[in-house]
DNA sequence: GTTAATGTGGGAAGCGATTTCCCATCGGCA
DNA sequence: TGCCGATGGGAAATCGCTTCCCACATTAAC
């Protein structure tokens, strides 16, 4: 009472049942057996009476699988990662399951870290959010330790980033970053400035290549003098913008490929002079939904964040057990703002 | 093999040795037994050979304590919670244990489900972010739930609400309120409009009467009829200022109970036409970092989210076994920016 | 009126660790 | 040489729950 548990077998014993049959009423009739409704009652009822809570761990031990489900991202207070996060946990939750949250700090060491420990807690699946890096290198861990995942019946399933042969919600980084282009060509623009993310990181790569890929279309050759590289971060983004500033760009619109990067590259040019739009049009990609009320309102292709993290765990969640991996295709939608608008 | 987990026994078989024997290795000889250096290297050898990793729910089991660590909050979508859970996280995983993240609605009876589950899953400590409803009725279950889970021997924090006998990392409310309204008094208002809380949330309340206390004390009497109501949610913000708008007010300064409502406040009122701050002057409360880069800047009461987070992570993770629950204070900074000027 | 089929409850064997005893062995010391 | 206290290792009991398998009963089928 003072420090007890209680546990099923107090609860068979006051309702004069086994073990068992407590069991099978707390499970809702395992499978096809039946129960009495009376036993039913009587089990059903000194259990509230005795306030039982099940042991998560005897019944995972049991069962050799547990009510959890990890939701590993790189960086929580992104909230690139927590918008993503929101859709998941929300699933998840209404499935009646516990959301495990990894945090990555964007190391592979730690994202395998973290899997094994997913994995030693008999976990029911994993969702992965953001881009790993693609170099087989640090790659090769991270897919043994999925592997070993699914080995043991979790199922996976990523978010951005069609890596690993599992269940897949993909932005189309590539079709959205070239319809962005386009749409600023449209605008007037001829030379841009990049703020790339890390070439290693296939979101980042096909938001460039999306983008380049139009501007040659468009009989333009992009200026590689103009590209900096950053790391998704805000003052990545700041520090990547003053840098291309101090090196002098002829650009009249500067494309980051994520809106956490947009804004430090707004807030840099700001503190260098530079009036976005007026002198400088700034565009980035996500549509992140706490970033909406910047001023000027940022020129964005939109994904559904959250939806997306739905998606994802819907999919790891789903009964159905198929075999082909599913690939779900996300549209982005071009929204023009006010942080862009024909050059002078 | 293909399907197989590998056991302990399976690990000392290999070794040569007792299943009792390679537990003690692995644990790092239990208590104050010694095993001999090359037994313990044989089954270190073995273990690492064979890919073993320990079933966490059968240790879980056996110990009646699991390496779980709760983290509940009410919506990891905004960013006030996705700072502190920033905190926490890493905190948490530097300890080597892993989070559950539950996320509550902020409906209390999601919450108790929350705990519950943690209580099940044997958690071994719990961090509760962001205020609670404080009366009585929807306050009791939680309670109980609470007193259940350190009875179990989990330990228990609060962020932002000394509300529970527990463990809590609190700001300083009324003071950084007051701070506040001290320093918009001196920039020359007097007349202020307020976008409150929900009225039954602690923090909410202590922002507001900081804020009265300090007009009180200066001689100005707060106007009641500029007192909104809001729900802590930007769109929440939004629309209690066009409500207030809308009614008319003579204030020249309206203080948001955090930056969130803050932010869409001054959303509403750009589309209004009303200019921030030359018109009107904004301030929040919180200081959210992902909301630095907006225009005009917040002026607003700096929290160090993350690392009180981290704090409240400590305080639930530290081996010191404290009879007196600690209550560490936080004290916020007052940072005038942009968004407030001296009344034309 | 037997025999077979079905429906229900209980007994007991795991699930994979931890941990408590208990025993064997090895020195040390008289 | 003999006894005793350490010391290191193993057998076995748990932890709380699920589930296979058997027993008994009731009813259906012929």
């Amino acid at each position: 009472m003072s420090s007890g548990y209680v546990t099923l077998g107090q609860v068979a014993e006051a309702a004069g049942v086994s073990l068992a049959t407590a069991s099978r009423v707390l499970n809702g009739s395992t499978s096809t057996r039946q129960v009495s409704g009376e036993l039913r009652e009587r089990v059903t009822s000194s259990a509230r009476a005795l306030g039982y809570l099940p042991n998560a761990s005897a019944q995972s031990l049991a069962r050799n699988s547990s009510s959890l489900v990890g939701l590993v991202v790189h960086d929580i207070a992104d909230p690139y990662f927590s918008s993503v996060a929101a859709g998941v946990t929300q699933t998840v939750e209404e499935h009646g399951l516990v959301v495990v949250l990894g945090t990555t700090d964007r190391s592979p060491s730690k994202e395998s870290t973290i899997l094994a420990a997913l994995r030693s807690h008999r976990a029911k699946a994993v969702v992965l959010v953001g881009s790993r890096s693609t170099d087989s290198k640090s790659t090769e861990a991270l897919t043994r330790e999925i592997e070993l995942f699914r080995r043991q019946g979790g199922r996976v399933a990523c978010v951005s980033q069609p890596v690993l042969p599992a269940d897949t919600v993909s932005p189309d980084n590539h079709a959205g970053a070239a319809e962005l282009a386009r749409s600023l060509i449209e605008q007037g623009h001829r030379k841009f400035a990049l703020l790339a993310g890390p070439n290693n990181l296939s979101t980042a790569r096909e938001r460039m290549d999306g983008f380049h890929s139009a501007l040659s279309a468009a009989g333009l050759e992009p200026d590689y003098q103009d590209v900096m590289h950053g790391d998704f971060t805000r003052d990545g983004g700041y520090a990547s913008t003053r840098r291309l500033m101090m090196l002098g760009t002829e650009a009249t619109c500067l494309f980051a490929v994520n809106d956490v990067m947009a804004t430090g590259a707004i807030a840099a040019l700001r503190e260098l002079g530079v009036r976005v739009p007026e002198q400088l049009s700034v565009a980035g990609f996500d549509d992140i939904p706490t970033l909406r009320d910047l001023t000027p309102s940022l020129t964005t292709v939109r994904l559904p964040l959250e939806q997306m993290g739905r998606q994802a765990a819907e999919l790891v969640l789903a009964r159905e057990e198929r075999e082909e991996p599913r690939l779900i295709d996300v549209h982005g939608e071009v929204l023009i703002r006010e942080s862009t608008r024909p050059p002078a």
